[in-house]
DNA sequence: GTGAAAGCGCTAACAA
DNA sequence: TTGTTAGCGCTTTCAC
């Protein structure tokens, strides 16, 4: 037991107990623990051995108030529940950690208030930098600030058009028109969609209120949407003008995707096959034609966005559309990181591929 | 626009700006804005006022410095994409900022190492409390010295013995051997157990070497362990007295469920049901069964631990322990809180109850 | 009830 | 290269 007299037990070592210790000023103290300056070899090995001898540990507080920086990062994700977004953040977290930030974790439930909240409790907080997937890609008033106030912010999975920030997403519109196109080439003419969308619907807009076509939400960019937009396409492509016909949107919260699903199969001409955006809705989708009596592929083929555990798992195996979840999560991070570091280059899109994965859950129309 | 001639636009507004506003001194508008000692209805009101004016915002880490609280909580788990720690996590956050607290993340994918190292970033960060899904029940010097040196710990789904921290868990051994007991009134003798452990296993003990029987860790406590003798006894109970035949056991990172699985299923005498002690090892049993060319519940019973969103969208639904994972997490963040705020109660262990959902993935064996 | 002054632990000019 | 000095923004005695 070494007796440290000037050190009162309790209390951990500060700089100027080291500097004591290792008979230097404060300064070359600091500047040999925090590495910066010029030190000498010999003060240098001093410092770093009555560090060590004390169990120095420097005050990340402190610090931080002088440097500005904290070296943490806030995740503001919609769910860390939907397994898309456990694999970003898992991503997020990975990266984070290899590049010595940590990182300070929210969840909105796509709710725009929760977000604000989200962005002013984390600046409270002094992050370094922000990855947000946006609930909402029109009201960005408070991820602009932040950026504008020094607070990068790099867009997760969604882009928001005009603000000024880097983003890092998959190829939304390609991906989806791809999945249809498999649906198509099996021979499926009554293709279903199936989505959530994170705004509300807009007012009704009279005409368009026909009984099947679910209105859209008026942001003008969402993943949702571009996968919508994607389905579309696919069906215009191969000479089906009617593309709205099974399609189906709620709202988070307000509709469950088994319901929307359990609509298209009582229709009198129902679907044969159902694109569900993502592994959720796909659960729904899966639940309703169980409680339908119907069997996937057989009477159902169904392919999704998102590759999770389960997918391969039952039977049949599920093919879908593969986002590279934790690269998106480290691509992000590697954005920001530039940019906390000083980067002022334009904005920078960055844009995944993602993988079709051909498993077992699409097979021709019943019938075909 | 208000003019603020004494305060530069772009730096933030600080307490002595809000007091020269107000015309009062630091003091009165600390005192204001931190809502301690004592000021006056009018002195308050005007200082309030000016920091709304000036859009004022305390700089947390300044007075962090001084409080030594940070309103910052950690968290550490395995793996935030698996289903239970995303909902315990889940449970965490929203729990954490209901209480004013936000959380940063950690996984440690059940290595020690990253664990120890988590808990030495996150005490560097000077986080408030720290709430630990423990990777080894038995090396936890660490958590002991950060709850020793005034940095609450409080444990979540795994106790560890000689640790005076608080816990949170469920009560397995009573869980496990409630389904197994499911099993055997379905009719079933030959009973699997498939599971992962923390621990790699001890060195061979040779008399053990049985071919059928897995070595188990020396970990006196753990998750596993415990569901293990849950099963066990439920077995006993039965009047099986050979417990192990069936019983696979393989370890984080070097084993693959679905390869245990296999070899239970290659056996003369397979088994005529699983039980599976979490949700990612289900799905290695259902891949494993696929494969065999099983069908679940009629060739091959299941039951497994943990109501994750496949479990009832698949067909069959799976029967399932279920566990309160949000509850989980907000009851570990309130008995930190307590803790951080001084309370000075002996250790509490908090059991929750887990829930037996019956669905379809239960059959009588084969042949019966 | 209020103000003056000290200080948390650290970094960063500036001199020496 | 090194030490001295001055803060960062805040809370908190301690007088008044």
């Amino acid at each position: 037991m070494t007796t440290n007299r000037s050190r009162p037990a309790g209390r951990p070592a500060t700089i100027p107990d080291v500097a004591r210790e290792a008979g230097v000023s404060r300064s070359t103290a600091s500047r040999a623990l925090a590495d910066y300056g010029s030190v000498s070899p010999d003060a240098r090995e001093r410092v770093r051995a009555a560090a060590e001898k004390l169990g120095y540990r420097p005050n990340l507080l402190a610090r931080s108030m002088i440097t500005g920086r904290t070296h943490t990062l806030g995740a503001i994700v919609a769910d860390i529940q939907n397994p898309f977004f456990a694999g970003v953040t898992r991503g997020i977290t990975d990266a984070a950690r290899a590049a010595g930030y940590q990182v300070l974790l929210a969840n909105t439930d796509e709710d725009v208030a929760a977000e604000r909240a989200a962005v002013k409790m984390l600046r409270d907080k002094h992050v370094d930098g922000l990855i947000v997937a946006p609930a909402a890609t029109t009201e960005t008033g408070h991820l602009a600030a932040a950026h504008a106030a020094g607070c990068p912010v790099v867009l997760l999975d969604r882009q928001a058009p005009g603000l000024p920030a880097d983003s890092v997403t998959v190829d939304n519109h390609g991906a989806a028109q791809d999945a249809v196109r498999r649906l198509l080439a099996a021979g499926h003419r009554r293709i279903a969609l199936v989505s959530l969308l994170g705004s509300a619907p807009p007012a009704d807009t009279g005409a368009e209120r026909a009984a099947a076509a679910t209105p859209l939400p008026t942001d003008p960019v969402s993943t949702g949407l571009e996968r919508i937009e994607g389905y579309r396409a696919a069906l215009r492509e191969a000479g089906l003008s009617d593309t709205d016909t099974y399609l189906r949107t709620g709202t988070f919260h307000r509709e469950d995707p088994a319901d929307l699903t359990a609509d298209l199969l009582a229709l009198p001409e129902p679907p044969t096959a159902v694109f569900a955006t993502d592994s959720m809705i796909a659960l729904g989708v899966l639940s309703a034609a169980r409680d339908h009596g119907l069997r996937v592929p057989d009477d159902l083929s169904l392919v999704t966005f998102d590759d999770t555990d389960w997918a391969r798992a039952v039977r049949p195996r599920v093919s879908v559309v593969a986002q590279p979840v934790q690269e998106l999560g480290a691509r992000a991070v590697h954005s920001l990181i530039t940019r906390i570091e000083g980067a002022t280059r334009p904005p920078e899109h960055t844009v995944l591929d993602t993988e079709y994965i051909d498993r077992e859950s699409i097979a021709p129309p019943p019938g075909a």
